[in-house]
DNA sequence: ATGTCACATGTTATGTGA
């Protein structure tokens, strides 16, 4: 099984982009983020007709995500976190859905990206972390085969962004984020891509300013957790860098793993 | 610090989110 996650930054902007890198790509399962589209503006038609069944969270101009299946009707299990105990953050943002696919269940996370920080931007990404969080423990302890994909705009370690201090004050690479990513492992799940490429630049981003692709300037912000009974059936990942050097493009590359299952 | 991109409001630009 091929599963991908994708930021794709407007679904309906760069439908021709997501339509040509599925063809070539051919996943069986996709993770897809930042749709910036309405519930009744997701294209189901023109994915239906390359064979792609999906379910989708919409909202207006912001968020929004989806989990797309090759020729399989992914089943819908949740379309948002629930709210966590201290829970004084109503979330009426589409930032989260969950869906099984042949048995595998498989998220599309869009955490905050959480800039400027400090203020409350930040303090509301830390506060969905920990909803994520208590919600990954639960799937862990239900022993599902569980893929938590998606875009945790979370830069994990230092060898996950070129060399810069210019970022020292983005929520990306703050201590709190990179801590709370480590929490989130530290339940029992495997970072696949770090699994398969242990050292090395594996950028899934590249902002579109100041010339950041055509530097070669990125970050690695799109992950996949495999629960413990997936992780021994990876067997490849890779980052597609070619769709991010396609026109129109996003700013985010998709990035896959296959499973032998 | 900044040179991008897209959306919304409702213009001949400006604010915002990323």
């Amino acid at each position: 099984m091929k599963v991908a996650t994708l930021n794709i930054n407007n679904i309906n902007k760069r439908l021709d982009n997501l339509l040509a890198w599925l063809a070539k790509a051919q996943p069986d399962v996709v993770s897809l983020q930042e749709l910036k589209a309405e519930q009744e503006a997701f294209p189901v038609d023109a994915l239906r007709t390359i064979g792609y069944e999906a379910v989708w969270q919409g909202e207006r101009s912001w968020n929004g995500v989806a989990i797309l299946a090759r020729n399989h009707v992914p089943v819908l299990t949740c379309t948002s976190l629930p709210e966590n105990s201290a829970g004084h953050y109503p979330d009426h943002q589409a930032r989260y859905i969950e869906a099984a696919v042949q048995g595998v269940l498989i998220t599309s996370i869009y955490l905050p990206n959480g800039n400027p920080q400090p203020g409350p931007k930040f303090n509301y990404k830390l506060a969905w972390f920990e909803r994520l969080i208590a919600h990954a423990a639960k799937l862990m302890a239900s022993g599902a085969p569980v893929v938590l994909a998606g875009d945790y705009n979370v830069v994990p370690t230092p060898q996950d962004i070129y060399p810069t201090r210019s970022l020292d004050n983005n929520a990306l690479i703050q201590p709190e984020s990179r801590q709370a990513f480590a929490r989130l492992l530290a339940q029992g799940w495997t970072d696949a891509m770090r699994k398969l490429h242990p050292t090395g630049p594996l950028w899934t981003f590249w902002d579109y300013k100041f010339e950041r692709w055509q530097k070669d300037k990125g970050m690695r912000l799109d992950h996949f957790l495999l629960s413990p009974n997936l992780s021994a059936h990876l067997v490849d990942g890779g980052v597609d860098r070619w769709a991010r050097g396609q026109e129109n493009a996003s700013d985010h590359a998709p990035t896959w793993i296959t499973l032998d299952l």
